[in-house]
DNA sequence: GCCTAGGCTTATAGCGCTAACAAAATAGGG
DNA sequence: CCCTATTTTGTTAGCGCTATAAGCCTAGGC
């Protein structure tokens, strides 16, 4: 009944068992299933009819071996846990829906070793893509990503020279950008509070954006904590005590994140503070999830599901670039004022 | 240099480049890239060499093909947008660390269409293992899972029969415990509000546990909301706004999601009332996200991660059933009981 | 009726790798 | 030094599918 192979290894069916069902040739049945070339109706109703009586299932390792074409896009990022990675995720599945891409996610832990251990796992399986977080890698993981021999785009930031195509915004100016912001609504006093995840240059680039455009009007930071592990409430309460106890008459919090952000301003709100007034407070990421707090909380709205959108597109090719054009996307985040930030001056 | 193959499709290399360039069989330097059978250290240290020289990257297409091996798990999961997912498979991550199987993710978007297309997608990549989520599943979806010929373990729900294994807490028991632990504490006039995600069968299944327990005491849901939608904050607010408005004397507030929770709890701090006394409040989750708000929200604590974990030990071959053994792992959800309800009676 | 065109179908030859077995090299014992 | 036991390496034959080219029909024109 299951044909030759269906009786050994795993009991899974192929073509054949298809084919011998159908009485027509593996070839047809191939064709009538890839829905490729020409077949009369009333063969591909039969092929059609006996693959679904028998649950046949086509196997794509052996396809895709036979056409050389794979329709895997490997996404790698460092982590599952922060929700930035999720969304761009989100973004990514969203735009490859009406394709027969598929993802396959592999996760870095910010651990450079990990990643071409991923990467190298991943390439192994000849994707039709690659996106990956960030655009410092280790020199053994530029060069698999050279020849890839795929698109290759990295995402989430602006600010270098990517292998292949470049999508995100530049945190550097995004930090810049937050600065002349809180310098513009007469904030002079600033603290600033942000990971130190190893390898996440992201938030290191928004600080050394954030220091610049404070040093232009001979501003230097008040104070700054660098923390690691899980960014949440919690911990932006806990910093923000620390830092508003060591340092008086700061007059700004800079979060690297916005849910250390909201911690830090439910901190405030309760310690009675002018949050919004005399005490300007700022997150990062604008996380809508968060919309619904006592105080909407000032913040760069980073464009994270534009960014996986972006970078689907130009794997699936519908984003073609001219030669010789830019292949960075610089994605243009939008501050949001929310309202834990005084009236411009 | 690059020898026959090389110049060829895409110009990647094969196994026979590196065997020409290290003047060994290919069948050698599979052995030797696979870290299998007996190879001589010399033999092996020329082999590799030659490896990183080229830059060869195996095949794993070709090799899984040739052994029937395939290293790739399917993850299943209604949508990356919704915390808890991520969650599961950030447990998954965590397991598959020490083995070499990648997971791969699909989202349904909670509609079965949609499983059945994504399911049939990874099952023709032959994985060593499905996890999906729910136990509801179209029958064309159970009839696949069935014939997957590799473990399947269905998550994140423990009410009802798996195809094959189940992992997951009992959303029908959380709800009825907590609905017992509300009724301990002396609350009577109970206000829910639930999720109506088509297809999110586990807020069903909790808010008939929850009505059970209620019913058993003689008690019936004094009023219920059904939303759809994100959960966030802002819904969370709105709702409970509604609610305490159209429905007066309420005391106890129960939400299908932490979210929401959090949300609600802002409100009503927000309105001054006796949040943890005259009135209780408990979300579902235990987003540790949230710790950090001015109260601690009474949760259920829905095993996430231990889910994924476990689910990966059951694909990786870690966990072995006796035959004729249970094939449902019920985890056991605890509730925390924060600092929203007021003392057991 | 013969021939060509075009639509439909099949035969053949791999894709790059690994299982299984065969062969060769090495080691060890007498 | 021979012979067996053992280790190391090589050979052969696919895995299940698709590209390619070849074959077989049925029409239609002359």
């Amino acid at each position: 009944m299951a044909g030759r192979n269906g009786d050994e290894r795993r009991g899974q069916l192929t073509l054949r068992d298809v084919s011998e069902a159908s009485g027509v040739s593996e070839m047809t049945v191939s064709r009538v299933l890839r829905n490729q070339g020409d077949v009369s109706a009333k063969t591909r109703e039969k092929v059609l009819e006996a693959a679904r009586m028998l649950g046949y299932v086509p196997n794509k390792i052996a396809g895709a071996l036979a056409s050389n074409r794979v329709n895997l896009v490997a996404v790698i990022i460092p982590s599952m846990s922060n929700m930035v990675f999720p969304e761009v995720l989100a973004g990514i599945n969203e735009q490859l829906e009406g394709t027969d891409l598929q993802p396959v996610v592999g996760a870095t832990y910010y651990d450079p070793e990990k990643e071409e251990k991923v990467l190298y796992e991943m390439l192994s399986w000849r994707p039709s893509g690659v996106v990956i977080a960030g655009l410092e890698h280790s020199e053994a993981s530029r060069a698999m990503l050279a020849n890839a021999g795929c698109p290759v785009v990295e995402v989430m930031d602006g600010d270098g020279e990517p292998v292949d195509v470049a999508v995100g915004i530049s945190h550097w100016r995004a930090g810049y950008e937050m600065g002349q912001e809180i310098l513009s609504r007469g904030y002079r006093r600033i603290g600033f509070m942000t990971t130190t995840s190893e390898g996440d240059h992201r938030a290191r680039k928004r600080m050394e954006g954030l220091e610049r455009a404070l040093g232009e009007a001979g501003v230097t930071l008040a104070d700054q904590i660098f923390y690691s592990g899980n960014s949440g409430f919690a911990k932006g309460r806990e910093m923000t005590n620390e830092m508003l106890t060591r340092t008086k008459d700061l007059d700004f919090l800079y979060y690297s994140n916005d849910l250390t952000g909201a911690g830090g301003l439910l901190y405030c709100l309760e310690q009675g503070l002018d949050v919004g007034g005399d005490l300007g407070m700022a997150g990062f990421n604008g996380f809508t999830l968060l919309e619904g707090l006592p105080r909407v909380l000032a913040t760069t709205e980073s464009c994270r599901r534009e960014t996986g959108i972006e970078a689907a597109r130009i794997i699936a090719g519908q984003h073609v670039f001219e030669p010789g054009a830019d292949r960075r996307i610089e994605l243009k985040p939008t501050i949001r004022a929310g309202d834990t930030m005084r009236q411009k001056l």
